[in-house]
DNA sequence: GTTGCGCACACAAACGATTGAGTGACGGCC
DNA sequence: GGCCGTCACTCAATCGTTTGTGTGCGCAAC
């Protein structure tokens, strides 16, 4: 690829002209012949930038990171479009990192990603009091978090009303007339998991509804979910509603449920949390949180980008963008049986139609 | 961040020895006590080697660039975690492109990626006749395609045994005893979607049952599958079986068979392709031809990174790697029903269980 | 006729690391 | 004792751009 020093020899100007030609230097006027000149050796040699000699001499890479748990796990993957669309319009880049939760991943990453002068970070893995986070903020890195907070620090960030969206998943449950509500809760050093089960137990007990033993910890996969239901079918009395941390634990739940002889919605109501696009084609569709997760990756970036190029101004300031949620009503809600207090129904009546949910994740 | 001058005047060497130190170099020995002193300053210093300037210096950034035509798309987001993976080992790192599938977004990000001196690229985008993908090997650039080749140039390649794929999908529904089978074809400007057209059609005419108003032409989303069932619907006789292009066409075929009043699959078997996470968690859950998306990625960073790292030796060959895939059985499949010639269902005979299923996509 | 001042450019020093080519000092050998 | 060779480094050029500081030239003012 052609260097600037032989486009200048081709157009017979110094190298340096060139350069204040492309980016329109002020304080250097240069004239329409040169001018035309240097475009024309430039279209002769098909000139591009060497972008790395740019970003050595500007100490700006116009890179960016961003953290997930898995770019595999669609959530992360539709976020990503999100933060890749900003970014890909300011001129940025983004690189990936998969942590797989692992703090020492997360760690290891950082290192080589600051050995690449990334400009930025997003970053979607943080624990409630996550000291990777904590430091980076301090040390004045340019970081954004994404829908998980961290409460060690007041970082930027993009973020779900959680609160806002379990009551949705509550007040939709309790308009249908369920009284007998349970909540399988996610990682509780998550909090976004952490403000579920909170505004779960603040909204029940403020209906007098709260029953301790029908929250039930679980995880944000399939698997925990469908742990936590069988856990929950083996209490005395059982919820006729249950909202699950997010949708692949709803759906473990549902799994659950229908081993033990339950239909969804008659027996049991479940609400989701995230929409993912399985929650739509599963079967029942699940009723659902949805959390925009495009956006939020795109708001995020942007608020990135932002702190990047923006001036000292509002260097100092933490910007915290909250995302209001929106409830989709589908086929996994519907009001209580009739008869109230519902005992455990018997084992063994039946399989519901679809033996293949049956089998574990 | 501290840079190699800083380093070196704390251990009181000049900054060559520090850079000599760290990669080892074999014609200079360094004494066990300056190596001490240098450990020390790094570690005072907590110094990381600048790779923007070693990139500059090296000509070469350990950075390679993956063209997909959606990282939202699952399908894709699983092939980037295979491509993570194996080059984070290596200590590259990926930058995604979305293409959606335009061309002029494909050429402009190249344009890009070679300004910022990428060493290396992954295509999934590649058309049968790419002329992007022809310059760019001709040119020299190194470049692996994945999932998709192009037939214009003999490139290196990552692909999958697409006839293998589709005879098993053929061949299963033939020993289920159908003998009425129809396909619902890809976008045919890329290979696979050709290459499994070609190959049922081989299939069929080999047994002596391929009727050509039952290959229609569709594309590798759900509304094409959805729009090319009704097709098959309104032909006089219809099929007893369904070869889709992929997953995702065979869920809009699914559909489009549900509000025509059929059952998948007593009246209607459908195989998928590709073995998308939602394939398994769909009612009926979907037969469907395994693609091993992870792996493809992996092998295909693999081979561009050898290709960039090793020397000429191999440089001139193009490896041309083929998966093998694998038939997932699960409900979308059973024998045909008894009564042999069926003839097309009256309408309006329901809409199924399922009337979400009915929505377009 | 010298000074002053724009104009339109050239020069050269960075940015931070890598690397081929020195360069003193020391030791061994004949 | 002079010579060579090794050891353990240092020097300086280089990668391709950017940018503060010249610098010659033409022109106008006094």
């Amino acid at each position: 690829m052609a260097t600037l020093k032989e486009v200048a020899r081709l157009a017979g100007v110094h190298p340096s002209t060139i350069s204040r030609a492309l980016r329109n230097d002020p304080n250097l006027r240069i004239s329409e012949a040169t001018r035309r000149r240097i475009l024309q050796a430039i279209e002769a040699t098909n000139y591009h930038p060497n972008r790395v000699a740019r970003s050595l001499k500007a100490q700006r890479t116009h890179l960016l990171g961003l953290m997930v748990p898995d770019i595999a796990n669609p959530f992360f993957a539709v976020m990503l479009r999100g933060v890749e669309d900003v970014a890909g319009a300011w001129g940025f880049h983004v690189i990936v990192c998969n942590t797989d939760e692992r703090p020492e991943k997360a760690e290891a990453y950082l290192h080589i990603l600051m050995g690449r002068q990334i400009d930025g970070m997003l970053i979607a893995t943080s624990h409630r009091e996550d000291p990777i986070v904590q430091r980076l903020w301090r040390e004045g890195y340019a970081i954004v978090l994404v829908n998980r907070l961290c409460e060690l620090a007041q970082v930027p960030s993009v973020s779900l009303d959680e609160a806002a969206g379990m009551r949705l998943a509550v007040e939709h449950l309790l308009d249908l007339g369920h009284r007998h509500i349970a909540h399988i809760a996610g990682p509780p050093q998550v909090s976004t998991a952490h403000q579920r089960r909170r505004t779960f137990e603040e909204v029940m007990q403020r209906h007098g509804l709260l029953r301790p033993e029908w929250v039930v910890q679980g995880d944000y996969n399939r698997q925990a979910g469908y742990q936590a239901m069988r856990q929950l079918l083996q209490l005395p009395e059982r919820p006729t509603a249950l909202v699950a941390a997010n949708d692949l634990a709803a759906l473990g739940a549902i799994s659950a449920a229908r081993e033990h002889g339950l239909r969804v919605p008659a027996d049991l109501s479940v609400v989701g949390y995230n929409d993912i696009p399985l929650a739509a084609e599963v079967s029942p569709a699940l009723t659902t949180v949805r959390v925009p997760m495009s956006q939020m990756g795109a708001r995020a970036a942007e608020l990135l980008i932002a702190r990047i190029t923006g001036g000292a101004g509002q260097g100092c300031v933490a910007e915290r963008v909250v995302l209001q949620p929106e409830l989709v009503v589908r086929e996994s809600t519907a009001p209580p049986a009739p008869r109230r207090r519902a005992l455990a129904v018997g084992r063994g009546r039946g399989h519901g139609h679809r033996p293949a949910h049956a089998r574990l994740p």
